[in-house]
DNA sequence: GCTTGACCTTCCTACGATGGGAAGGAGTAT
DNA sequence: ATACTCCTTCCCATCGTAGGAAGGTCAAGC
């Protein structure tokens, strides 16, 4: 058994945000020592680290609540977690879509701009246009 | 002169924003009417067009700041400009890296997992293992 | 046993940009 | 005068994360 700070160590997970996750129910309560200290065994190791790892997958917070109850759930069909995943997908590509309009808008200004100094900027013209 | 919902009919920043902006001290405080409500002429106009399209460009509020004060500044250095536009430009990059490898991770995924309703799934594995 | 220091507890605050809404006043058209 | 739209200020929520204060617990060294 651990403690929240070792666990936090063996996840990845900061110990603010293993009790964050915890008042919002996404993980079920964690034990206690005696002192009150909260515990971390095997299972509660797994859930933070499927957390994190959809966490790094840019999951929110309630898609990955509905992927931790399919995770759980045996009987589970893969039909719901596949759309879940390309929902994702689309919603991230629909963000790279969007950075990349504003970087190739700006980084087309910014080449048009001499940056010698002077006070003449196409960048400055642009926005102010 | 405008009230402050024409204003924000006329440059596509809502009358929340424009309060807010000034209330962080973006744009200076507006006149108002003997009533109290704020007014809005070509300058004001014109600032909140200029914050419209630094927004598009995923500009923050303190890069736009700087870069009105630089726009307000007859004797401002266009290198100066650039450089705020090209640290934004990499920025946008180090995003679209991040939302790519995501993507690119979890479209692999989706692709692997067959969808046809079994509990068999490679996304739930590979955030499980 | 006692002290020290590291770790834990809860609770409050902030971020960045935006929106929602309530309560009340200003302006305008009939 | 009435009714309606717009304005005002003020508070709250979002989303995920971090910082800090005040106080309790635990383990190691003396």
């Amino acid at each position: 058994m651990m403690t929240i700070g070792e666990a936090a160590g063996a996840t990845g997970v900061s110990a603010k945000m293993i009790r964050y996750y915890e008042s919002i129910g996404l993980l079920p309560k964690a034990g206690r020592t005696q002192g009150g200290y909260r515990t971390y065994g095997h299972t509660e190791l797994h859930d933070l680290r499927f957390i994190r790892r959809a966490r790094d997958l840019g999951f929110g917070i309630e898609e990955i609540r509905k992927l931790l109850d399919l995770w759980r759930d045996r009987e589970r069909s893969n039909t719901e977690v596949k759309a879940i995943a390309q929902r994702h997908v689309e919603d991230l590509e629909r963000k790279i879509a969007d950075l990349t309009a504003m970087r190739r808008a700006l980084s087309h200004l910014a080449a048009c701009c001499a940056g010698d100094g002077r006070p003449d900027c196409p960048i400055l013209e642009e926005l102010g246009a």
